[in-house]
DNA sequence: AGCACGCCGACT
DNA sequence: GTCGGCGTGCTC
């Protein structure tokens, strides 16, 4: 019989089975596996098992003992798991047994679990009540549906079988009480919902949300942050069907779900959800694929969706659900300002209209955002004597200087360093911060406006537990003047007294050689946007900016997604970019960077042979990646293009076999559907 | 991925 | 003289 280890193997090993019960698909085993033994997934049962005959074969060894009745992992998570591996060309084993919580998948020091037939396994681990807090629900006045959102859920719960929606709605514009209508509607069923996010920090709001609105259906939680025991009990909620509600990061996507009547994907556009190690997949696209093998409807939503997702309803294969107003009556999307540094040199990265708007707005009494995707101090620190600038050792980036940690950190390796007292090449003390974080605007705007309450959001500042909650709650209670952060502070949250954006730093995405970088930014804008003019009036939005002209602020002043997007998809139609062009990338890691092209220009040479003129697939040259040393390891990556999704996955699976067979100590990996190249 | 074996530098 | 660095090879 075949068992599944977590292996980076593309293979199945063969075990016997001498075990009193009859073996079946899913069930954990514990097997010899070189010098250790190791938890398994059975396979492939064959026709001589299926009686639980033992089979007299001395040179296969014998699974050592069954550890549950494999009724968690059923053929619906198996189909999922297949089709992952076959699209992503990555093996079952790996993507199986990751998909578990440690628990299951790692034995513990004191040896082999007892066998455990039935159900023994859930009811192990008891489940926590589903309310944390005791007290009795809040039941807050539910806002009605307006009639584009009645029109939306109808679609949604009108569907029968794989359905999949784009739920195309501005900011504010009631996504989430879409959702939560169609959510209730599959729970009225009797039926999982599966609701998916791009970020951690988002799972709390949505958690206490659901729970308040869904009493007494049960919500259980799955991220990768969650302590290892109460990652245990969410994921067997899922998996036994006790949890009605499943929220999750993208990682959700793999936990088995039984009772799966709906899929949600809250803000599908959003980049986060590509996993960046391990299987490369889209947790979006793996949500779709879930769904149309659970044979139930799916529903993508975004304010500003991907440009797939967006042909996908030009092609008629999704179906489009617009929301074009703000839910709130008398709430208005913020007027775009564009503050031209060209005119308005920036002091400390501040333009004069800029720090007038915020001075204005402080005096006011409302509160303002500012925006800059760069956390830290600076991004570098020099020497001013000899032009020092402070690198990491291990990869080729500039540390970045965190002042208020009295610390130098690689945001590639996460190594970390005091900040030196003086120059290490010249002793000069005069070190310097070039460029600026959201560390060095929070002190310059500190200075600037000495009255207001200035806080900021960022992954360092919100790293502890319950930070990001402690300053959403100041956001929230008015208690702060002025926020500001990276996009963590775009994400998803209602701040009802914001009316002025300020966007910082943005030019470096207008003119990048990544082809995806306008469409990221004119997502973010618009995010950040949306986070003003919640409520009753007037509320305004400031970018700062070389290039006023460009088109892509044309289409964010008239909060027009849909002009950006024609502007976008004809721009890579006619470059015959994805979505006009199917992706994969080879990548190879090694101590040098000769190594790595070498092995890439030989991978290419064994696909030669492969190709079909008929059906082209394009091989680019090897190149370095941008930042080419991470943690002292070289990087160089190859791109592979074809118009044929299913050429390329067939050119793939041919080659395969020789990727794993060439020799030498590279590490490498395929990408599917790369996103940043 | 683990985990062993194996061959060269700085230490009790 | 060893301890341990990571290169290389194997796992039914």
């Amino acid at each position: 019989m075949d068992v599944w280890i977590a292996a980076p193997l593309p293979n199945p090993f063969t075990y016997q089975w001498t075990l009193p019960v009859a073996p079946k698909k899913g069930q954990r085993v514990v097997v010899p596996w070189g010098r250790q033994q190791r938890i398994g997934l059975v396979g492939a049962v064959h026709a001589h098992h299926q009686s639980g005959a033992p089979v007299e074969d001395k040179g296969i060894k014998a699974v050592l003992a069954c550890l549950d009745d494999g009724e968690c992992l059923g053929p619906d998570w198996w189909q999922l798991i297949d089709f992952a591996a076959r699209y992503y060309h990555h093996p079952v084993g790996l993507i199986a047994l990751e998909a578990l919580p440690k628990a299951l998948r790692v034995l513990n020091a004191k040896g082999v679990e007892p066998v455990m037939v039935g159900k023994a396994r859930s009811h192990a681990l008891a489940l926590s009540s589903p309310a944390a807090n005791p007290q009795a629900p809040v039941h807050k006045t539910i806002p009605p549906l307006n009639p584009e959102q009645q029109q939306a859920l109808q679609a949604i719960d009108s569907a029968q079988g794989f359905a999949p929606h784009l739920l195309y709605g501005v900011t504010g514009s009631g996504k989430t009480e879409v959702y939560l209508h169609a959510v209730a509607h599959r729970l009225a069923l009797g039926q999982q919902v599966l609701v998916l996010l791009p970020e951690i920090n988002l799972t709390p709001a949505a958690q206490r949300l659901y729970e308040e609105r869904l009493a007494p259906h049960r919500v259980a939680v799955l991220h990768s942050g969650l302590p290892e025991l109460a990652r245990t009990k969410a994921w067997f909620a899922a998996a036994t069907g006790k949890a009605d509600v499943v929220i999750g990061t993208r990682l959700g996507v793999l936990t088995p779900l039984p009772r799966l009547g709906l899929v949600v994907v809250d803000e599908e556009h959003d980049p986060s959800y590509k996993q960046q190690d391990g299987m490369r997949y889209h947790a979006r696209d793996m949500a779709v694929m879930l769904a149309k093998l659970k044979n139930v409807p799916v529903v993508l939503g975004s304010a500003t969706p991907a440009l797939e997702s967006w042909l996908k309803t030009e092609q008629g294969q999704y179906k489009r659900l617009a929301l074009p107003q703000r839910a709130v009556s008398g709430a208005r999307l913020p007027e775009v300002h564009l503050v031209n540094t060209a005119n308005f040199p920036p002091r400390e990265g501040l333009t004069e209209p800029a720090m007038q708007a915020l001075q204005a707005n402080l005096e006011a009494g409302k509160q303002s955002i500012v925006f800059l995707n760069r956390r830290g101090y600076a991004p570098q620190m020099v020497c001013n004597a000899c032009g020092w600038v402070a690198n990491c050792d291990h990869c080729t980036a500039h540390m970045v200087w965190h002042k208020r940690e009295r610390a130098l950190r690689c945001h590639h390796c996460g190594a970390g360093q005091r900040v030196p007292t003086q120059c290490p090449c010249c002793g000069n003390q005069d070190l310097t911060g070039f460029g600026r974080g959201t560390q060095r605007i929070e002190e310059t705007l500190a200075g600037l406006l000495p009255t207001a309450n200035i806080l900021r959001i960022d992954a360092d500042s919100t790293r502890n537990k319950g930070q990001m909650e402690d300053k959403l709650a100041q956001a929230h209670s008015g208690q702060a003047d002025v926020l500001v952060g990276t996009q963590m502070i775009a994400k998803g949250h209602d701040f009802a007294n914001v009316t002025l954006v300020l966007a910082l730093n943005v030019d470096a995405s207008l003119y990048s050689h990544a082809y995806r970088a306008p469409e990221r930014l004119f997502a973010q804008l618009m995010q950040v946007a949306g986070r003003a003019g919640r409520r009753e009036g007037a509320a305004t939005m400031m970018v700062q900016t070389r290039y006023p002209q460009h088109p892509l602020f044309a289409a964010l002043q008239a909060h027009d997604y849909e002009r950006f997007a024609n502007h976008e998809m004809q721009a890579r139609r006619e470059a015959r970019m994805p979505p006009f062009s199917y992706q994969a990338t080879l990548r190879a890691d090694h101590k040098h960077l000769g190594n790595c092209v070498q092995f890439l220009s030989q991978a290419r040479q064994c696909a030669e042979p492969l190709m079909d003129p008929a059906e082209p697939v394009f091989f680019c040259d090897p190149v370095p990646l941008p930042v080419v040393r991470v943690g002292g390891v070289e990087r160089a990556q190859m791109l592979i293009e074809s118009e044929s999704r299913a050429a390329l996955h067939r050119l793939i699976d041919a080659w395969l076999p020789m990727l794993y067979a060439m020799p030498g100590s590279v590490r490498w990996f395929l990408e599917v559907d790369p996103v940043d190249l």
